[in-house]
DNA sequence: CCCGCATCATGACAGCCGTCATAGAGTCGG
DNA sequence: CCGACTCTATGACGGCTGTCATGATGCGGG
């Protein structure tokens, strides 16, 4: 969550979600975002025509591309792969960052859904698609470790709920329990779910 | 959620609650929770002095009690008292205004923890208090149940944890899937920490 | 009566917002 | 050289924000 894109237009998109996430939709200004990320004011309105509500709409897309890679890369770095496993390596990476940097900031899709699923029409769809696109890989993980395929999604939504709950819990307490508690007591429940092993 | 209280400061309160958990923390101005709740708008630096942090600080305050207050009447609505039936009753609230009267509105605590968790330690406080008042509740009627003392308040934060997450799914989905599914796969979790039973 | 106080009302303030208009640079192909 | 373009730069606009100052009510008690 740290490189920045190469051109100014991907390091704008990128911005936008750091800030986002950090101080929700509606207070993170277009300037900001320009400064953020070093850009000119000018290029934002050449960039992003369709204004702020485009570019909140990448920072969405990029946020929910971000988070199925992710699924991916703890994937590939399982050696025993257990629903529980992954689960853990996706609670890790919240613990990880507010153990080391602190609790600034939370998860971009869940800021954009509190600021904008009544106000914006197209935000919200965007808010949506961002978690289809994290919950599909991590159903096809759970199937890849043997989970029946019809409860599959079911139990990704629950990881991607509890988990998404846990943030929210973590940063208002500025403690790290909420997510450590899910990640313990939600691991039986999601290896349980792969018959005869 | 429908009742508003008596004196005009209470209404005002409540309109803040409501609207924040609409528009957000930021998005939610002074002059809208005056004209929602049919108050002039000179009351608002009469009541509250302490300006918006404090009328978004007792809006929490109240929705913190709120939610206990609902804990303690799920448990007086039910006969055979179990843990994933407190756990339904608490999701049940949200599936039954979201196919009532739309996806219009989420949680005030989460609303204020994303907008505010940064900016606003006060507030941010103020969303942590609200957590704890709502977690206790639950995690002694998760006690009165039979559930070992050690295990109630993890499990307490389980199920807020992935409500709270449900709850965002949902209303980026315009969907009850999510709170649907989350009360199906946690409540034989839930229900096997009652031990011998 | 009238003082004092709680409440309400209104207008002004500085500041930020997203958006737009306009124009200046740089650069590449012809 | 020159037009065409991508990109940058800057200032203005109306609108909204939270806050404050000031003044007008209403109304109960001395």
């Amino acid at each position: 969550m740290t490189a920045s894109g190469r051109g100014p237009r991907e390091r704008m998109v990128f911005s936008a979600a750091q800030l986002i996430r950090r101080d929700g939709v509606e207070a993170t200004g277009m300037r900001d975002v320009a400064a953020h990320a070093g850009a000119p004011r000018g290029s934002l309105q050449h960039y992003f025509p369709g204004g702020k509500e485009q570019l909140v709409g990448e920072a969405l897309q990029w946020a929910g591309r971000y988070a199925a890679d992710r699924v991916a890369r703890f994937l590939r770095g399982m050696d025993r792969p257990a629903p529980s496993g992954l689960f853990t390596a996706m609670v890790r990476q919240w613990t990880d960052e507010y153990e080391a940097s602190g609790f600034a900031a939370g998860c971009p899709v869940a800021a954009a859904t509190v600021d904008c699923a009544e106000s914006s029409e197209t935000t919200r769809k965007a808010a949506a698609d961002a978690f289809a696109a994290w919950t599909r890989p991590v159903a096809a993980a759970l199937v890849g470790m043997g989970v029946p395929e019809a409860r599959s999604e079911p139990l990704a939504t629950v990881m991607i709920s509890s988990l998404e709950g846990a943030i929210l819990i973590a940063r208002a307490e500025r403690d790290v329990r909420a997510l450590t508690t899910v990640a313990r007591e939600l691991g039986p429940l999601l290896d349980a779910a792969v018959p005869g092993d």
